[in-house]
DNA sequence: ATGCCTCAACGCTTGAGA
């Protein structure tokens, strides 16, 4: 099975360049984020149309997630345990959605779409909530792994933290901004400690997004911030991995590109 | 070769993104 992971950036802007891309790279399951809009604006017909059911968790024009997937859906769920609150009043933002996919007579496989906190500024409210929000995942993670060693599941999407000095452009840049963090490192990298392996970087080396402004992308001033941690029943039956470069060029680009996995 | 920011909404300006 081929797993895809997209921060689509709004999908009513984008829906043309997406089902395009489904077609084009034979993409079985599309884990989607940031689509900024609610269930009943999504452009759910056109995925149809091409083969995909869709299931979609969005609150209003921030964030949202949705997963589109050929193979049959047979369970949904729209946020983890213990999943923190952002605002006042608090709310559990639409940044996770676990969708499990199912052949008949074939294994399933559970894929979560994830859109992490972006953080703002280090002494951002939104920071802390950025970290509280990795550390709340981990240890659900944690605990699906122990429920289940055998399963397979893959937790893909915009980590928005870039692992390594290698995973941006120039760290002076970054000095003293988010995404480069410590904490962040140690949160995303703890995902490792328990099992989970991110899948993509030891079969391809690029960037993931590069920013609209400042001729970001023609210059190759980019970040490598959307990942895919696999199960290790996953992660053992994994034969390659892409990052679409050529999405991000052109009019009408997401700031993002599809990150692909292959899968046994 | 990619091209100097884009998106959605309480909209003609603002908040968010990273």
């Amino acid at each position: 099975m081929r797993i895809a992971t997209w921060n689509v950036n709004s999908i009513r802007t984008r829906v043309d360049r997406v089902i395009a891309f489904l077609e084009r790279s034979d993409t079985d399951v599309l884990a989607m984020q940031e689509i900024k809009c609610r269930p009943d604006q999504f452009p759910r017909a056109a995925f149809e149309e091409a083969g995909y059911e869709v299931a979609v968790h969005g609150l209003n024009q921030w964030n949202g997630v949705a997963v589109a997937s050929r193979m049959p859906i047979t369970d949904v769920r729209d946020r983890f345990a213990a999943q923190p609150t952002w605002g006042e009043p608090p709310v559990v933002e639409a940044r996770a959605l676990g969708v499990t996919v199912q052949r008949p007579g074939e294994a399933s496989s559970t894929i979560w779409s994830l859109y992490v906190p972006n953080g703002r500024e280090l002494d951002h409210p939104h920071y802390r909530y950025k970290l509280a929000w990795l550390r709340a995942l981990h240890a659900d993670a944690r605990t699906w792994l122990a429920a289940d060693p055998g399963a397979r599941i893959a937790l893909v999407g915009d980590w928005n933290v870039a692992p390594t000095d290698q995973d941006v452009w120039d760290m002076g840049f970054f000095e003293g901004k988010t995404h480069v963090s410590g904490p962040e490192r140690a949160a995303f990298a703890a995902f490792a400690d328990d099992g989970w392996v991110e899948v993509t970087r030891p079969l391809v080396t690029n960037y993931t997004y590069w920013d609209y402004q400042q001729l970001r992308f023609p210059r190759n001033e980019g970040m490598r911030i959307d990942f895919v941690y696999a199960s290790p029943a996953l992660a053992a039956a994994v034969t390659g991995a892409a990052i679409d470069r050529d999405e991000r060029k052109g009019k009408g680009a997401s700031d993002h590109v599809p990150v692909l996995v292959d899968a046994d």
